[in-house]
DNA sequence: AGCACTATTGGCGATGTGTCAATAAGCTCG
DNA sequence: CGAGCTTATTGACACATCGCCAATAGTGCT
């Protein structure tokens, strides 16, 4: 008898039972693929009938871009402090930390990248593109091109970003690389573009 | 009436069928996420009983690892002649060789390294870590690097792979990049990585 | 023409999803 | 403290899709 205590109907706040059927929704979809995750398996999980999620969330696809909007949300808190110095302690700073967050919640960044480093559907692709926008103009920051970047900087600086996460990928889940290698990798690859790339598109 | 012809039944040999029905699959799967493409829908299209898809592939998704399969092999043809020439000359032209067989299939290739919304499956990911391994080696054969590299080279050329797919994307799907841009992009960032990172793993 | 082989069909059962009226939990007010 | 009201929550209905399998009917062969 798991919920002993929920044979009983308990009425939540709004607010309170959105965020704890998110939070089962997050475990669930951060475990297993989307299609292998059901509205039913949530629901129960939450100790909740299935409609409720629903009416909560809408379509399932609704609850899925929600999770993944957490999951990519998380890292890119505090990317604000911005180091000092050169531009390539700067560089080797901004892929340090972009390692430590990876790293620490890896599981869920793995999910959530995973599921869309591939994304087909169109509003996935969405939300994913919209956290790469934002890493990508830290990135610009980071290297002092920050100040009104032309739309082909941020382009290939979202390259960039695909490049870091896509390594970052290579590295968590194969587990092949080093954590020195990996940092090595993107940060040469970062003054090199630096350098000698993003120039062409002031 | 569409298919005038086929109101009464009529028999293939088994290849043919197949390879009839695997067509319509691409066409589908190509233009929309595997989600809004049912079985149903490609057996009507092939003019065919459901049943039959199920029959020759097994389940939807074995169809899609098909459908994702061939659209993933027609690129990694004709790799097989190296120019010569010194090293920048060589990462030039495979750049080249590589953008040019992308545009050219431009809307299959997309889809399927968007993999059609196929959220993290993990046979989706076996099969498109297998393209990106036989080309992180042909990389590493244009490159003079490609006599028995070491795991971690190996590594770091499928992570180059993966910055071309991404920027490859970016180029194709928002058109914000000129090709001599992302060439520009590409090559110097294999030189980079050929001359400062790669040596690190031999 | 009749027969045998098998490609092909059509429907059954199971699973999952979105929706909506009905229900009851918990607060407020007399 | 009980009645009533708001609304969080339920349960079931309708619909879509999928995998499977026995029945059916092309097609070549004797």
């Amino acid at each position: 008898m798991v919920h002993a205590e929920s044979m009983r109907r308990r009425r939540l706040e709004p607010d309170a039972r959105r965020e704890q059927i998110l939070s089962v929704a997050i475990r669930h979809f951060g475990s297993r693929p989307y299609a292998e995750v059901s509205t039913t398996d949530v629901a129960r999980d939450a100790g909740v009938a299935r409609g409720l999620v629903n009416h909560y969330f809408g379509t399932k696809k609704d609850l899925y871009l929600e999770v993944v909007r957490v999951m990519l949300t998380v890292p890119e808190v505090a990317l604000e402090q911005l180091p000092e110095g050169d531009l390539p302690e700067r560089a080797d700073s901004i892929v340090g930390y972009f390692l430590d967050v990876v790293s620490r919640h890896s599981t869920s960044w793995l999910a959530a990248t995973g599921a869309g480093g591939m994304a087909g559907d169109a509003d996935v692709k969405q939300v994913i593109a919209e956290a790469v926008d934002v890493a990508a103009a830290g990135v610009l920051r980071a290297v002092g091109m920050g100040d009104d970047p032309s739309p082909a900087l941020r382009a290939m600086s979202r390259s960039y970003v695909g490049l870091a996460i896509w390594t970052a990928q290579e590295w968590l889940q194969r587990g092949v690389l080093t954590r020195d290698q990996v940092h090595a990798l993107l940060a040469t690859s970062l003054l090199a573009l630096v350098d000698r790339v993003f120039p062409q598109a002031v």
